[in-house]
RNA sequence: GGGUGGUUAGCUCAGUGGUAGAGCGCCUCGUUUACACCGAGGAUGUCGGGGGUUCGAAACCCUCACCGCCCA
């Protein structure tokens, strides 16, 4: 019997599944209510979730219409990298903008969402280099044009894979404005600003020591490079010979057959009378000066440093200034050549370990700390140890154009999301070094240079021609330049598109918090560079990363990482996109674990079991709400909740408050209206008529609203739910809740509440009496008053019946008693513990309130209404224990 | 080294001056015709330590400890 019971339900979903496949076969709904869909007896968000997207495409509700009246709201995605995959963080923000989009849609605008994908220099010309490496080439093999075309191969049969995991996400994105970075559009702005601000003189070309990577052979910007603690050495050596001496520290002693000099600090009186003279470098046996400088720390080593301006950007910067020698001692690859020692043709780090040994045979070790942790720099794309390098690169003249966008924050035109974040992006920009742009790869931008037969530079634009025999530098853009033009060049600039014209400049960026340097000041620099002074967007609202559940970063040597896709697979989508806008507090990380997950899936079962129960008890949206007014207190109390629901949520969504908005609906859902509303109006829906009649029309009002409200955040579950509710075709450009504080009352809500109190009251009493929940009990209430034609719904929810023999027990709640006939003794010991607990309680709080008011400085200084609370306090605490007292006393001794 | 955020229930986190909260977890009971992906009830915190301001501090100030992040 049990098993058969189980199985039914089973089939019936089966049955369902069917159904709901045919769905976007089948034509669309036209808003007429006769074509309602009944709803599975269970929620399986696979079922619904392909269909749902596919029915949205093919109606094109996600296709924006530059030519509409309505007002514009813009988000540009941050464009993922071609390579990737959707992880977690893109889960997260991709949930924020939708919600985001979803909700300004449904509000009347006319929401524009453009996807999109950046080519990602390194990391893309690394994933195809990869593959000829499998094969024993190199790029080099190929040559420059047949590699490029290779990547292009690459892109169209393995790229973006991640588009089709948006769908799945349900980002609302208008796919046919779907950009890449190197498209012909995009390609066009990259040109047309590269050559803008050349002949501004912000770009400019220069002999620097930039970050290389001699895996990646290339340049790198100073973002690129991350740094970390290694373990190293500190060793002090002695320079010179008996006549001149130096105790030098350095953490590079491989690189001291490029040094120039040595430097100590100015003021340092350990070395005022060998500044000026000529010291002995040793294993090279050359003559270097000893230099003054104020960048020397005393306090570190010995004070005294070596200068190895080629390699070292501190070095670099003093041997400028002193006009010291800057040999080149090591080569692209980080191997020593050129030195005229034998370390020539060791890797550096070999290097190391041979000069030291060296230098100690000669007896020139003063000192050595090993191992000595430090920071070094690391490739963000491959992990390389960094080398500081001279070359020769392009650069952006940065301080005129950080300073606009430092203004445009400060002076309000751009707004940063929270707040507390602001300080860290003026920290970074008005202390920008200049932008090393040019990239020693071949899979990117070109940089528009050509250089003649005699050293001639021309620079050029999108229609420019170079002359004939000029050959184009080698190099490309960095990624970032060309991101960096998203907001605009995306929407047609520098053509004056309509698009531009409707969608420029952007709404909101939202993003995390970690590429506010790498992407979002870049867009802002450049962005006011070429509207003059207009923000790309008006707002920047910043999420936090997506952490595992003990709030440790994810990575993949940690082995914490997720899969959004598993999770979207086992518990859908909606289950994954509430759970993240749920734990989205701005700017802050959040901890994510598959529990949680599961928890948002009982959410939207909860959702749909609570609609079809609804819908079945006949819910419904026809004609109008009977006036406010005339309803009885629990409808009005749910109409009150629903639209301070409304009001927060919608508050809250717009100052990017995700997670307090989810908790709000969250409560309202499943707290009031499943847990009360559903529960106390079981007994009017029971008991037929008008009033019934009504109820339902409120309860559908409730269900049409909520879900709305939900949309943003779960789109698919509420779709499918009020579909087939209403009838109507869609939400996704159904109109949002609009709060009417017409629709409320206080009265109601106290009502409620002491309906609730009396209910919690009797089933503790019932728990603590052993009694089953699903038992009946007989027994009668007295001194209900107003509260009296709330009877029907107490005895449905708190299952008693009435009696009409004698009561053998009685609780008080508030001025209400209840008299219980349980027919034999009840549990005494119980309930006298029951009561000396409440009694416990009642005189603690009672004791506070007391002394507050005893209190002669809360008494003069406390605000009135705080004073009145307490007051109010007292006398309640007070009455509560003169009832439970004398409830003890009326039990029996024994 | 310079900034900066944090330390609240077992875990992850809300809570910016008036009786300490949520989700998950935990304990007890339960096949109440929406839901066991559920329901009812319950337990759990001298809000990191110390000092101060205040009638009143988790919240404001000082200080110490620890953790994290950004930048060098």
């Amino acid at each position: 019997m049990a098993q058969s019971a189980r199985a039914r339900p089973r089939r019936a979903i089966r049955v369902q599944k069917r159904r709901a496949l045919n769905l976007d076969s089948s034509p669309m709904s036209d808003g007429n209510k006769s074509i309602k869909k009944e709803l599975a007896a269970s929620f399986t968000p696979a079922d619904i979730e392909a269909p749902l997207y596919q029915k949205w495409l093919l109606a094109g509700y996600f296709t924006a219409d530059s030519k509409s009246t309505k007002p514009p709201f813009t988000i540009v995605i941050p464009p993922p990298n071609v390579t990737g995959s959707l992880h977690i963080g893109h889960a997260l923000d991709h949930t924020l903008q939708d919600v985001l989009i979803r909700m300004k849609r449904m509000k009347g605008f006319e929401a524009l969402w453009l996807p999109g994908m950046d080519h990602a220099g390194i990391a893309t010309q690394n994933v195809v280099e990869k593959q000829l490496a499998a094969k024993g080439l190199s790029r080099h093999d190929l040559g420059r044009e047949a590699f490029v075309a290779k990547v292009w191969e690459w892109k169209e049969e393995s790229g973006g894979l991640i588009l089709d995991q948006m769908k799945r996400l349900g980002d609302s994105v208008d796919w046919s404005r779907e950009r890449f970075t190197m498209d012909a559009g995009l390609s066009t702005a990259v040109l047309e600003i590269f050559k803008r601000l050349y002949d501004a003189e912000l770009i400019y070309r220069a002999e620097r020591i930039i970050n290389w990577c001699p895996r990646c052979l290339t340049a790198l910007s100073d973002i690129e490079v991350e740094h970390s603690d290694d373990s190293g050495e500190f060793v002090q050596v002695r320079y010179g010979d008996d006549e001149v001496s130096i105790v030098v520290a350095t953490t590079r002693a491989e690189t001291m057959m490029g040094d120039g000099a040595v430097a100590v600090h100015p003021d340092d009186p350990r070395y005022k009378d060998l500044v000026g003279k000529k010291v002995l470098l040793p294993l090279v046996n050359r003559m270097i000066p000893i230099i003054a400088d104020e960048l020397v720390d005393p306090e570190f080593g010995t004070g005294a440093v070596k200068v190895t301006g080629a390699h070292d950007p501190n070095d670099f910067e003093m041997a400028m200034r002193h006009g010291i020698e800057m040999p080149v001692i090591m080569n692209e690859h980080a191997v020593m050549v050129n030195s005229g020692t034998r370390f020539d043709g060791m890797d550096r780090f070999e290097a190391r370990k041979e000069v030291v040994e060296e230098l100690r045979k000669l007896g020139r070790i003063v000192s050595e700390k090993r191992p000595y942790i430090h920071a070094v720099g690391h490739c963000q794309r491959c992990d390389t140890t960094v080398e500081p390098r001279l070359s020769m690169q392009w650069f952006v003249k940065v301080a005129p154009l950080a300073k606009a966008a430092g203004d445009a924050v400060r002076d309000g035109r751009i707004k940063i999301e929270p707040e507390e974040l602001a300080p860290r992006y003026f920290d970074w920009i008005d202390n920008m070094h200049d932008w090393c742009i040019s990239r020693q790869l071949w899979w990117g931008h070109q940089i528009p240079v050509f250089y003649g037969p005699n050293g001639e530079v021309v620079v050029c634009g999108p229609d420019d021609v170079p002359p004939a025999g000029y050959v184009q530098d080698p190099d490309v853009l960095d990624t970032w330049f060309s991101s960096g033009l998203w907001p605009f060049s995306t929407l047609g600039w520098p053509e004056k598109s309509g698009d531009l014209a409707k969608f420029f400049p952007t709404s909101v960026l939202v993003t995390g918090y970690d590429i506010l340097f790498f992407w979002v000041a870049r867009m802002v620099l450049l962005g006011l560079f070429v509207t003059d002074g207009v923000a790309p967007f008006h707002t920047i609202a910043l999420h936090g990363l997506v952490r595992d559940r003990f709030g440790k970063k994810m990575s993949k040597s940690r082995g914490n990482t997720v899969d959004p896709i598993e999770f979207m697979d086992k518990y859908g989508s909606d289950a994954l996109r509430f759970t993240l806008a749920r734990g989205a507090n701005p700017g802050t990380d959040q901890a994510i674990a598959e529990e949680w997950i599961g928890g948002s899936r009982n959410f939207a079962t909860k959702l749909w079991n609570a609609s079809r129960f609804a819908i079945m008890n006949g819910a419904n949206i026809d004609g109008e709400v009977a006036p406010f007014e005339s309803l009885n207190s629990i409808d009005q109390w749910i109409l009150t909740r629903l639209d301070e629901t409304v009001e927060s949520v919608d508050q809250l969504l717009e100052q990017f408050e995700f997670a307090k908005a989810c908790e709000i609906i969250y409560h309202f859902a499943w707290d009031d209206l499943c847990d009360w509303y559903l529960e106390l109006s079981k007994a009017t829906f029971a008991g037929g008529g008008d009033k019934a009649e009504i109820s339902k029309r409120v309860l559908g009002q409730v269900l049409d609203q909520l879900l709305r409200l939900m949309h943003p955040m779960m789109p698919f579950i509420t779709e499918e739910l009020w579909c087939s509710f209403t009838g109507g075709e869609t939400l996704v450009t159904a109109s949002w809740p609009k709060s009417d504080s017409a629709n409320r009352s206080e009265a109601s809500k106290l009502i409620v509440e002491q309906l609730q109190d009396l209910t919690t009251e009797i089933r503790r009493f019932r728990n603590d009496q052993g009694i089953k929940t699903s038992a009946k009990v007989g027994a009668n209430f007295i001194g209900l008053d107003s509260l009296s034609e709330f009877e029907a719904s107490l005895r449905q929810v708190c299952r008693i019946e009435p009696i009409t023999g004698s009561a053998s027990a009685a609780i008080e709640v508030g001025k209400v008693k209840i008299e219980f006939d349980l027919t034999g003794a009840i549990d005494v010991v119980a309930e006298r513990a029951r009561l000396t607990k409440d009694l416990a309680t009642a005189e603690k709080d009672r004791t506070t309130a007391k002394v507050k008011l005893e209190n002669e400085g809360f008494m003069a200084k406390a605000p009135i209404e705080v004073v009145q609370e307490i007051r109010e306090r007292l006398t309640q605490t007070s009455a509560d224990i003169e009832s439970i007292t004398a409830q003890l006393a009326a039990l029996p001794t024994k």
